[in-house]
DNA sequence: GTGGTCTAGACCACG
DNA sequence: GTGGTCTAGACCACC
């Protein structure tokens, strides 16, 4: 069975971090469509929550078309649901980065210092994911 | 006097929107030091905001020493306002960054897509900064 | 031997779906008073069902009446039940019509525009009957 | 204040009735774009009902689009709303009578019966509008 | 004051 | 066993 689990640091609500948990794994193939998802009950122990607030993410994943039931079985991923997930994946990206971008560049900052920043970033993603401290930023 | 406006898209609590834009004037050399900013009754004419909501901004960038209280007339921007604001947006805009790539990363997306969609937002807002319509994407 | 099937896209009970698609075929004459329904086994392979759920339709069709055990063999039509099954059928309907109705008018809207959207589709069901793809409204 | 209540004889969810309602009201004219729908506190009060329950109901119309919140204000009317409200009513009609109509068809039923039946609702529920008890089906 | 999140726990229908 | 509904009540951020 597929294993998800919560960052305690992320602030957002829990039930939309879920939901997120649930959309990448689907974009990244850990979640094939017909396969079934943890139940409800299931995935709130696991995650040391109440139930009703994973209802809540598996309520808003069916809405979006992501999810359907089976009566009395429990919910599937639905067949088109990978390459939804996908555009939805990057356009979710794609809109945080421009509101970065356009913020920044509205407050004058200059250009080349953002895509500095960005690229330093991207090196540190890269090297805490190969080894366990790359270079760059250490801490945070 | 400076003209601040507001994103109604934005999500984040228009305290906090507020206080950035007061951030990166400064950053941004639109609000020099030892400038005055606007009353908090003239701001939140201006954005049509609650005037609790502009107090409340202005008390947390005095908090943070940005701004000054002048008796009787209002508030200043700081002597190292600048200095600090710079560093501030610098780290705002580092964070932010961060945290989409990192997510984008988790979700197994791949790096070389995050990158290219982070230097086709940054030509649309060069392009959206030049001329009304410039290449790019048109549409939003 | 009578062919059943169900309409996924039901929302009701699936129990009671089949219990209505028996009282229909009893009603329009397609399984006689005296004839054996098809088993709980054979019936739920062929809906591709739970077998409980078919057990249960028939549980309650019993319960009404409409079906009798003949010991060792099964269930079979009871002798009266082509009349209750033309009333019951009548009083469903008339039931459901009343329903949407009741609702409709209640938020106001104009009975005749209830009538135009009902004799639209009863013509498109009329056409879906005859030919293959009749006029009316193609998509569904 | 716009006065909703429910039927307690309905047995869908409270939260459905609920949202229909405010559906019906912003289709009808009872309710009017821009106007501020009642609170969840109040209406929650005013139904005899848990907060929650209302809340999810105007959670459900805003993802909708028809209710968008003012932020700490409430939730207001969007301005679209009321065409799309008249759309959604009038398929909301046109899919419950499409599936009456279809399976009384599919259950050999005489169609001459169904329209039969169908006006007969029509005349009562009429008659039930204009005076208390008219002609008809006296009972339910 | 507003909506929103989360928990806890009961109850239900369905398969 | 499954999901779904509803209640009750706490706590939060925002305006």
């Amino acid at each position: 069975m597929i294993i998800l689990d919560l960052n305690a640091a992320d602030e957002r609500p829990i039930y939309g971090q879920i939901a997120d948990r649930v959309r990448f794994a689907v974009a990244g193939g850990a979640l094939r469509p017909g396969e079934m998802v943890p139940s409800v009950r299931d995935l709130s122990k696991q995650l040391v929550v109440n139930p009703n607030t994973v209802a809540r993410a598996y309520r808003d994943l069916q809405a979006e078309g992501l999810l359907e039931s089976v009566r009395g079985m429990g919910l599937q991923v639905a067949e088109g649901a990978v390459e939804r997930c996908r555009e939805a994946r990057r356009e979710m990206v794609r809109q945080r980065l421009r509101r970065v971008i356009d913020e920044a560049r509205q407050g004058r900052m200059d250009p080349a210092e953002i895509e500095a920043i960005f690229h330093e970033e991207c090196r540190r993603a890269a090297a805490g994911e190969n080894g366990a401290a790359g270079p760059g930023r250490g801490h945070v």
